[in-house]
DNA sequence: AGCCCTCGAGTTCC
DNA sequence: CTCGAGGGCT
């Protein structure tokens, strides 16, 4: 028999034996083998499919869930989401200090009553990720992403040796999983020293080998690296047999009793005299863990009180990283150079003499800006104190300014003076030589060159082609770099003119990767419009407001002839997003740019008519609130759109409108004269003539989709038994309602679910009603169907 | 007028 | 990740 013969008969024998254990674990309730030998039947069953990929099939088991050909991640929302732990800022044992006593301040607690209960555990310095097991089995692994979305990676997941694909004893209906996935130290020594031999790529430090690894779209990789995982806490917990457990420390022990690994090094400790001695201990013991912390954890124990305390935003209140001082190292400043972004803003980098710190050799740190330099006073030539923030961005803490180089002064050679003079920030652009202005009040300061900076039109060029916007693949800075510098390129339509044979001659660009540029820019013609309006690099308009932009008016074409008044309208768009966006569209090198990329085919998607709110939104009073006519309040604006009720009147009538309308003297002459100017006038004649058109094209009211929570404002917190966060707020605002971060007066409703926290709270202050999910849905049924 | 929160923009390193 | 700015609410 051939050896692909063989291999193919093995693999069809894994996957019947694996289905046969799966059946009698689901459906009989009765495992017919022991995990451990599950796990390896399944991980062989992995690896021979990774090596022979044509074997797979479609049903395979483990094709059953996240199981496609990878070219991207699918997303996973988190239906308890994964928080991010509020980072106690005094690196001190005094840390320990606050957080008690935040924690007694918020339960109640005076100076008689018993010290409350915690857990400090480890904090590892690792990838999280959440594991979701339905009847004990592995069926999903996501990164934690931003928290309430991350990425579906259970294929990687499934090669970690320490992660059980099946769960022993009693085991949960539904059970998430949370914890860390880590790489040991000796292990990443180990397999540097054998990637080296091979001449392959090293890992750089255990957090990277972790994100790394797990972030990889072929699970071979995943698979070739020692990653470990700990387990430290549970998201969505469902049918747990005879109770889910009361307190932090039994959950962790009950985790630990159902196969998964739980760090030892893990206690039950009252007040912070004892939290405070963890931290100093494990700092102690720090250097000779196998594997890398950053810190340690405080959790209050029982999870009746962790429900007391709630949340604060995003973070948990009964809990906090104590973390260990961020480690420094001191190096010296070889140069100060200036950066030249998307949007002109420059940008002080020091040039540091390479320097090993927390995990990475460093040798650019940013200053910021130039007030940032000013207040440190960082000079060339100083010895610099290192870190990185956050153990991520690197950033100069300090100047040591006893190793300052010193020459003697010019009229006293006596007295010693420094090197080097202060920084100043250059008076013209590096790279176009335009002014560099400053403008007031502003921290920033930007080259006035716009399109003339090659630095601009480079930065803007990336910013089209980048991930979130237009998405085109292998389009990165050295590329940018060259097809400016040789005037191929000037504005994105450029880019789509490219042809292969131009491209291939350019340097580390043959004739393959040329083809797949092409390729790869004409598969963006067709992006998303929020894509496209976020691609244009419109200041202040980022990825969330393009989408509201493209959410709201639905077209391109709108969107450029929308005035600056009706733009303010928009939710979350004011006075100063408008304004840019309105001057964008009426520069006309901007209107060529626009006109360009659809000349060459760009097409952006999903165009739709304007939403049906737009229409409430028109009211006049709201715009003429937005003209900035000096002293013309909320209430003025309403009676002018009483006495004018489309508006154009108004502009044709300026003076009339004045004499007609019960407005003090003041404003009725503000009023004149702002409407006096040409351009008001055209601005008002405009806005007037848009609205109606936009109102033109609104869906008609009456027959179309019920729209019961017209005009009502909700807010949602904590769990929804069933429904996710994202698709409580779809309903609510296909129904018409609106959904707002925070509870205020104006609250209509409080949509709250389990966990809730501080919403309630306040929403029972206010007298805010509260209703539950099903509530929630009797309201958009009911009224649904009597209208 | 002042506070809180979200969004935008810039940055580093693999 | 961090800072600053803009928007919305008290």
């Amino acid at each position: 028999m051939s050896l692909a013969a063989a291999v193919r008969q093995r693999a069809a024998e894994l996957r019947a034996r694996i289905e046969a254990h799966n059946r009698a674990y689901y459906e009989l309730d009765a495992p017919t083998v022991s995990d451990e030998v599950y796990d390896a039947l399944f991980r062989e069953l992995q690896a021979l499919e990774t090596a022979y990929p044509e074997l797979i099939t479609p049903d395979s088991p483990t094709r059953r869930v996240g199981g496609r050909p990878l070219d991207a991640f699918a997303h996973v929302t988190h239906r308890v989401p994964m928080l991010s732990i509020q980072t106690e800022t005094d690196t001190q044992a005094s840390g320990a200090w606050n957080f008690d006593a935040r924690v007694r301040k918020e339960l109640g607690l005076g100076e008689a009553d018993p010290p409350v209960e915690y857990v400090a555990e480890l904090k590892f310095d690792g990838l999280a990720v959440s594991l979701r097991y339905e009847g004990g089995v592995l069926v999903q692994g996501a990164t934690r992403g931003d928290g309430s979305t991350g990425e579906d990676v259970t294929q990687n997941l499934r090669t970690v040796r320490d992660i059980p694909l099946k769960l022993k004893g009693n085991v949960p209906a539904v059970l998430e999983v949370r914890g860390e996935v880590y790489m040991s130290r000796a292990d990443l020594e180990r397999y540097n020293e054998q990637a080296a031999a091979r001449g392959e790529k090293t890992l750089v430090n255990p957090r990277n080998a972790a994100a790394g690894s797990i972030r990889q779209l072929d699970p071979a990789i995943a698979a070739s690296r020692p990653l470990r995982f700990f387990a430290y806490g549970v998201g969505v917990v469902e049918g747990w047999p005879g109770g889910a457990p009361a307190t932090h420390s039994a959950l962790l022990d009950s985790l630990e009793a159902l196969g998964l690994p739980v760090c030892k090094y893990r206690a039950v400790l009252a007040g912070p005299q004892a939290l405070a001695d963890f931290h100093a201990r494990m700092g102690e013991l720090r250097p000779e863990l196998p594997f890398d912390i950053d810190g340690v954890v405080y959790k209050v124990n029982r999870l009746d009180l962790q429900a007391t305390l709630g949340f604060r935003s995003r973070e948990p209140r009964w809990a906090v990283a104590h973390k260990y001082p961020a480690q420094e190292a001191r190096t010296r400043v070889e140069a100060i150079v200036v950066q030249v972004g998307r949007t002109g803003a420059i940008t002080p980098v020091a040039r540091l003499q390479p320097v090993f710190v927390g995990g990475v050799t460093v040798t650019n740190a940013t200053l910021h800006n130039e007030d940032e330099v000013r207040r440190k006073d960082v000079r060339v030539g100083d010895l610099v104190i290192v870190r990185r923030a956050g153990d991520v961005i690197p950033e100069v803490v300090a100047v040591v300014f006893e190793a300052r180089p010193m020459v003697p002064s010019p009229d006293d050679l006596f007295t010693q003076v420094p090197a080097h003079p202060p920084f100043i920030l250059p008076r013209y652009c590096p790279e176009c030589g335009s002014h560099v202005v400053r403008e007031e009040g502003e921290a920033v300061a930007r080259c006035s060159g716009g399109l003339v900076c090659p630095a601009q039109v480079k930065g803007s060029l990336l910013h089209f082609a980048g991930r979130r916007a237009m998405d085109v693949e292998g389009l990165g800075d050295k590329l940018v770099e060259q097809l400016v510098d040789q005037g191929l390129v000037r504005t994105p339509a450029d880019l789509y003119r490219l042809e292969v044979a131009t491209l291939a001659g350019l340097e580390r660009m043959g004739e393959k990767s040329a083809e797949n540029l092409v390729a790869a820019l004409a598969a963006s013609k067709t992006r998303s419009l929020a894509r496209f309006i976020f691609a244009l690099g419109i200041r202040h308009v980022g990825e969330s407001t393009a989408r509201t932009l493209a959410d709201w008016l639905g077209s391109l074409a709108l969107l450029r002839r929308t005035p600056q008044p009706i733009l303010a309208v928009l939710p979350d768009i004011g006075g100063v997003v408008a304004h840019s966006i309105a001057a964008f569209f009426a520069e006309p090198r901007n209107e060529a740019a626009i006109d360009a990329l659809l000349a060459a085919g760009v097409i952006p998607g999903d165009e739709h008519p304007p939403r049906a709110e737009l229409g409430e939104a028109l009211a006049w009073e709201r715009l003429y609130g937005n003209l900035g006519v000096p002293r013309l309040t909320e209430s003025r604006a309403r009676e002018l759109a009483l006495l004018f009720p489309d508006g154009a009147d108004l502009a044709r009538e300026s003076a009339l409108a004045a004499r007609l309308s019960s407005l003090p003297q003041a404003v009725s002459a503000a009023l004149v004269d702002w409407l006096g100017e040409a351009d008001h006038r055209a601005l008002l004649l405009q806005t007037a003539e848009l609205r109606a058109t936009i109102l033109a094209a609104l869906p008609e009211p009456g027959p179309g989709p019920a729209r019961p929570l017209a005009g009502l404002t909700f807010v949602i917190t904590g769990t929804l038994p069933s429904l996710k966060r994202d698709e409580a707020k779809a309903l609510i605002e296909a129904a018409g309602g609106k959904v707002s971060g925070s509870v205020s007066k104006k609250t209509d409703y409080l949509v709250a679910g389990s966990e809730a926290g501080s919403k309630l709270d306040n929403a029972l202050k206010l007298g805010v009603p509260v209703l539950d999910e099903a509530a929630l849905l009797g309201m958009l049924d009911q009224q649904g169907e009597t209208e």
